[in-house]
DNA sequence: CTGAAAGCGCTAACAG
DNA sequence: CTGTTAGCGCTTTCAG
């Protein structure tokens, strides 16, 4: 028993394969009885039907490719979650590519897309991405584009994300109500949306106390976590440290810990800690970790369908939209008692 | 510009469509000078094979299905890691397919594959699963599948574990010497292979002091994060508590720390606590958490590399292996000091 | 060295 | 109601 085909089915049951194809798919054009033996049979061989036959045939897939950084954060977990969720429902499949935060991997999966694997694809971009060529070739493929959380500004599609400049700006008023006079903010890029904008938010909160970071307090991390170790501690090490650190995403909490800790800084005595995070056990670090937490199962869910809307009437009038779903603000011990 | 087609190119440049195929295959029988011109055009043109088109007529789809409970889990994260590293060399892609801990859930989603979507399969079982039969029937369509991490006992095939039984030992071994004499043991099913051998360590090592879990110290956790919680509270409340837990899933270290803190528990003065985790954090937990850290890269790594053995010789000998990595103890604050 | 033709499994006109 | 046929895009004999 190799591979149960609509080809045997009809052999078997003496019948054409039109007429099993059209069972199959309840066609009105069918008898109930003869439906009646083809689905018996096929129940009973196991059918299933190959996927890639139908999608040459069909012109169309039925999977959505989700393109991100990575998978060993929270919040993507969490997106996929809700993508999932959406998704399925419709019959569609989810293909999940990591880019590993590299430009160059993020080019060559979608240049692959231009294959036709997936119907449309649903993207947050890598820390590295500046230009969207890219993606505008992709799309001109008509294959549509969705962004979600990590947009590129000078491309013209869907647009889900969260209020990034609002929350740099929440986060930064919180740590200067408790006090804070020098906060530093850290990035990942200074290209990424988010990134940028949170810090946007961040300045904007600063100079409403006539405040303005030193070119230090700015630090620039990476993807390696040692490296961003060695970063935080020599920002912390300076003869003026900062009083308040915001950190723009969940992995660089770890860093920032372990150099207070390891420079025997007490949070939130000698620094407050804000971070961007989806990190369930925020609470029982140590100290509880003060969090902008996004709503990422949701962003995963609106994106997966305004694309799936954008799948449905292809021929339908391509009015961009951008939704913004906000965070939240969760006040734990690092940012003060 | 819809889709350059291998057609495409064979009209724009006076050529068949076998030659343009052979072209881009560097086959032999094509002349340098029109293997050239192909690359050229085809490079210029974007174009891209429909990979559906290829499986369709080569017979295998270069696709492996990578079959887990869940992704917001820092080994399977890892794992994905691990397999994705190994895979993308050979050219094959990885489609992911979750879950959610739910028997049927994997049997749809395997049932599908036997549509042919996948050449082969990694899989690690959900913690409903006791029964093997919708993974034979998929071995029985020459769709090999490869456990790694949680397997089941009665399906012959390649396994890639960790030394549960042996790392459920050492674990414990490491609370009697810190002195505890009645330890608590977290699961999340009494199936499911990870945690059946993970205790199976546990009370060897309690027997070699003579001891023996009261019933009320095994403790069966769910995929539901605050029945979990009020489970661990519950048992921390009882008259007769332990004094040392260990758990055998990562994303049971939140309840227990939780449960801890809200009955003004000590860890480790009151209870010492080890978990099965990969979680980069544990260090900044409070206290930091001691673990057993499954080596979740190399699994995946080398689930991926049995499993892509397996397709290049279909027709060798099925010699299934079993390969066993080992965990290892990091000792932290949790445990003692 | 190049081309014609068959066929992978499925769907959808179109005929009967 | 059922069957015949063509074709999705690609690979691969087999002929030229």
């Amino acid at each position: 028993m190799k591979h149960v085909t609509i080809r045997a089915l009809a052999q078997a049951l003496n019948l054409s394969v039109s007429t099993i194809s059209k069972a199959l798919r309840d066609s009105y054009e069918i008898s109930e009885e003869t439906k009646q033996r083809v689905l018996e049979l096929a129940a009973r061989l196991n059918y299933m039907p190959n996927p890639y036959a139908s999608s040459l045939r069909g012109k169309q897939s039925r999977n959505i490719g989700v393109v991100i950084p990575e998978v060993a954060d929270s919040f993507f977990s969490l997106a996929i979650n809700g993508i999932e969720s959406v998704v399925k429902e419709k019959g569609y499949h989810v293909l999940i590519y990591l880019t590993h935060e590299q430009f160059a991997n993020e080019q060559s999966i979608l240049r692959e897309f231009q294959g036709g694997r997936v119907d449309g694809v649903l993207l947050s971009v890598s820390r590295e991405t500046v230009s969207g060529q890219h993606i505008l070739d992709l799309m001109a493929r008509d294959i549509p584009v969705v962004f979600f959380d990590r947009t590129l500004a000078d491309v013209e599609a869907d647009k889900i994300v969260t209020d990034d400049f609002d929350s740099g700006y929440t986060a930064t008023q919180h740590l200067l109500d408790k006090g804070c006079r020098q906060i530093a903010y850290l990035t990942i890029s200074e290209n990424l949306s988010i990134s940028a904008q949170r810090m946007e938010g961040y300045l904007k909160a600063l100079s409403g106390h006539g405040l303005r970071p030193s070119r230090n307090d700015i630090v620039q991390c990476s993807a390696d976590s040692t490296f961003n170790y060695n970063q935080v501690k020599k920002m912390l090490q300076r003869k003026k440290r900062p009083d308040g650190i915001l950190a723009s995403v969940e992995k660089l909490a770890n860093p920032v810990y372990q150099a207070c800790r390891e420079l025997s800084l007490a949070i939130p005595e000698h620094v407050k800690v804000i971070c961007f995070s989806n990190l369930e056990i925020a609470t029982i670090l140590h100290p509880p970790l003060t969090t902008i937490t996004q709503p990422a199962f949701e962003i995963g869910k609106t994106a997966a369908s305004v694309l799936l809307k954008a799948l449905d009437k292809k021929r339908a009038r391509p009015s961009v939209q951008e939704v913004i779903i906000p965070s939240s603000l969760i006040i734990r011990e690092s940012s003060g008692r």
